[in-house]
DNA sequence: AATAAACTGGATATGTAGGTCCACTTATCC
DNA sequence: GGATAAGTGGACCTACATATCCAGTTTATT
């Protein structure tokens, strides 16, 4: 259904969100959401692309939500690492009816709609507000185990100021 | 979103109950749907075995669809070659909370389900029915192109008498 | 029974997603 | 400014989906 590195990509976006401001590293992300390091470090590449996530290079770097948890939706995290494609022309490649699709990719279109939709209507706020008793990423090894860091300022005056 | 050979599963699905009792060939499905013939092979072969189509060996031989088109569903078709997986578990791998799932992955997992739900009630016929000006698969190099040939009477009685 | 048409199944190739590794650069702290 | 912690980018490896090929088997026709 969706990838598994656009489900990696979310996995690290909700992780973010939980943190808030504080900048986690790729290993303290990599250990919460159980992604591996190495390849987190390429989905992170691609948020940070997108402009959905800022990174800090350096000592007490690391990786912060680029926008409001409440304004980043699911579909663009996923968008971001693996784009979700409509069918908007015939995959049988015969051009003889412009934009119409048969019935058969229609209703597979169809399908891909409501997902996208569904997905444009999610926030990484929602998630974190959701009343499941079970905190999002259900694992989550205790904020308490993330030693507490300064915030980097530099980053909060990119995202505030220009 | 769907993979390629589910894909492919439906476009020979749907070309079969087309031509609804007359026997295709592989050739002649591969030709009408654009699906590579070798590949289709195999992918019609996962429908056989799914008891969605029938297979008739030899010379006159060919497939055809295992039941009605009516009480064939796109979702039955999906499922013989790539089955859709509901999130069921978390897939971080904890048990601590059985069958309740973090709001991420219950969110994820609403998704699949509406996938599911709207495959699940898509037949066959309706998307041969729909009131499209386009014929299913659109391509459809005209059914004149394809000799007719005698139905295998011996798959239709299996079909009928047990 | 011989022939040819057609499915079956196994071996093999190819392309892409997923994943690892490492040298390099950047930034903080002492 | 040296040491160290961190992201960056490129090369490379692995597994699986996709695709090809062919020898073997079945069956209608003659």
């Amino acid at each position: 259904m969706i990838s598994q590195t656009a489900e990696y990509a979310l996995r690290a976006a909700v992780c973010l969100a939980q943190y808030a401001e504080l900048p986690l590293t790729t290993q303290q992300i990599a250990s919460v959401t159980g992604v591996p390091a190495g390849y987190l470090s390429k989905v992170l590449q691609s948020l940070v692309k997108a402009n959905l996530v800022m990174s800090q290079r350096g000592l007490k770097g690391g990786f912060v939500l680029g926008r409001r948890a409440s304004s980043l939706t699911i579909l663009e995290i996923v968008n971001a690492v693996d784009p979700i494609k409509r069918i908007v022309t015939c995959p049988l490649g015969i051009e003889t009816h412009g934009v119409n699709l048969c019935p058969l990719h229609k209703r597979i279109d169809e399908a891909i709609a409501m997902v996208e939709t569904s997905f444009a209507e999610s926030t990484l706020a929602q998630l974190l507000a959701s009343p499941s008793k079970i905190t999002p990423l259900c694992a989550l090894p205790s904020v308490a185990n993330l030693e507490p860091r300064q915030t980097i300022n530099k980053l909060k005056d990119e995202a505030d100021g220009g």
